[in-house]
RNA sequence: GGCUGGGUGGCAGAGUGGUUAUGCAGCGGCCUGCAAAGCCGUGGACACCGGUUCGACUCCGGUCCUAGCCUCCA
């Protein structure tokens, strides 16, 4: 498998530091208000990886955190006028339910940083220890001159940094580019007592406190954002290492690439933030997952009006083969073709996977031969399960969401039009499908019977809000 | 301004120094009582300008556009 390493900027092999247990760590959300579908770029794409892990090594720990302290949790805890834990607690929750409706798996760990807070004084205390880190004014603030490799994951030149940040340098700080580990916090502040005052975590210690607790000082892949390379990354790396006597702390350093909207940064200032629950209302969410598996995880990828509806013909064209075979022999055997695994072990290339899947459907769609088609439709739902799709039972795919009395309705008139169909009496077959028409039911004579589904195709799916 | 990516047909989106991506949409045909689904076929693309090469969408240089980052951000 190769996977590409954003600290090499190469594709390298992935040989992971112990091939009896791997080891992932992502970058979660920070849980103070509902995360839009650009944040969940990440967790879909390393879900994917995750379950190929877990089918190629006998062990994988993924470890995904939820930020639940920090100052935008803070402010809209202040102006609720509750606790950060009714904040937080409110959208862990959002998050989760969106993450159920992408059909993202869940991962092993998710700690979070409030249960953390001793291991990030304990990491803390190492790195003052070690000369990497100082107090000063109720902070403590790594000194980024104490790691010469600074700057070299996110290719930038610390000079160059400093020359060009913008931002108000702290009296307290001895170099402009040291970062914060721990903060002060006022009294109505939320804050924790600590051998440097009462304060709170800075930005970046809390994700490397959290992956050394729960995955070791070196972890084999880390993921999020390309966002997060600088600075978060960065100083995550330069925490760990400088806390660990220099080991590593990452093997291969995984950045998925952005999602826009009609080519706009998709922000709330802009007006055009997409919530999950708000898309999920107008299509399964494996039509958002399939979306976002479209396009390569590194490559941009645009959100726009029409990529909803394409992405639901496309899964109704995958369904539509699955429903030509109608039961499924029970079969352990592994059907899932080699092209479908080559694309995955190519840097998680899912577009080039979900064409392998397209190949499969053709093959099924035109196969006469029982065996065949019952290897052929079990190959598609394997390599559909390892991207998280086509897990749904075809019939009820098609079914869309309505009720079970309207299901009996409609198989009620195909009924009556299948006799009217055998009496030759078109007319009246015409009309009960012009009936059913209204219903917003499509039919499908077939050989062996007629299908229906609900006709999507001109369901509003407009995703502008 | 600096750094890192991206620009492929109507849309989405892979890939490759010479050969069909794939899907959606379109068109023609087959199938069908008629449809739908499916099948067969089909048109249509590599931002621009140079260079290297027998040959470039692919490699190199430059230009333009675009996204992210430059201490909150997936």
């Amino acid at each position: 498998m190769k996977i590409f390493n954003t600290e090499s900027g190469k594709k390298e092999e992935f040989v992971p530091q112990n091939p009896e247990h791997v080891t992932m760590y992502v970058c979660g959300p920070t849980v103070y208000n509902h995360s839009h579908i650009g944040n969940f770029r990440p967790p879909v794409v390393f879900d994917v990886l995750a379950r190929l892990l877990r089918r190629e090594f006998p062990k994988l720990t993924y470890a995904r955190n939820i930020t639940d302290i920090d100052d935008k949790i803070n402010a809209a805890a202040a102006e609720a006028g509750v606790d950060i834990s009714v904040i937080s607690e409110k959208y862990t929750a959002a998050y989760h339910r969106d993450l159920a409706t992408l059909g993202v798996l869940p991962t092993d760990v998710e700690p979070k940083v409030t249960e953390h807070v001793e291991q990030i004084h304990t990491m803390i205390q190492e790195l003052i220890d070690a000369g990497h880190a100082y107090a000063a004014e109720g902070h403590v603030l790594f000194s980024v001159s104490s790691y010469a490799d600074y700057g070299s994951l996110s290719k930038r030149d610390p000079e160059e940094l400093l020359a060009g940040a913008r931002v108000d340098v702290a009296a307290y700080k001895k170099d402009a580019g040291d970062f914060v580990l721990w903060k002060p916090s006022a009294d109505e502040q939320p804050g924790w007592d600590s051998p440097w005052g009462r304060g709170r975590p800075g930005w970046h210690i809390e994700c490397s406190a959290m992956a050394e607790t729960h995955l070791g000082d070196t972890i084999d892949i880390h993921g999020g954002g390309t966002d997060l390379v600088f600075p978060h990354h960065e100083n995550e790396r330069a925490q760990s290492v400088c806390a660990h006597s220099g080991k590593q702390y990452v093997r291969y350093w995984m950045h998925n690439g952005f999602l826009s909207f009609n080519a706009e940064k998709m922000s709330k200032s802009l007006g055009n933030v997409l919530l999950v629950k708000d898309l999920a209302e107008k299509v399964p969410g494996e039509v958002i997952r399939y979306v976002l598996l479209s396009a390569h995880y590194r490559a941009p990828l645009d959100w726009n009006d029409d990529v909803l509806t394409q992405a639901r013909n496309s899964l109704d064209r995958l369904y539509g083969a699955l429903r030509t075979v109608t039961s499924l022999d029970a079969s352990q055997q592994d059907h899932i073709p080699d092209a479908f695994m080559a694309a995955l072990h190519d840097d998680l290339n899912t577009p080039k996977a979900l064409a392998e899947l397209f190949a499969l459907a053709k093959q099924l769609n035109t196969s006469t031969d029982h065996e065949t088609s019952q290897q052929l439709k079990s190959a598609l739902l394997q390599a559909g399960e390892l991207l998280g799709l086509l897990q749904h039972d075809a019939d009820a795919w098609f079914a869309g969401d309505q009720s079970e009395a309207d299901a009996a309705t409609i198989d009620q008139l195909i009924t009556e039009r299948l006799q009217a169909r055998a009496d030759k009496d078109w007319g009246r077959a015409d009309e009960i499908r012009d009936q059913l028409t209204a219903m917003n039911v499509v039919l499908e004579d077939g050989a062996d019977g007629t299908k229906w589904r609900i006709d999507s195709s001109d369901a509003n799916l407009s995703s502008s809000k």
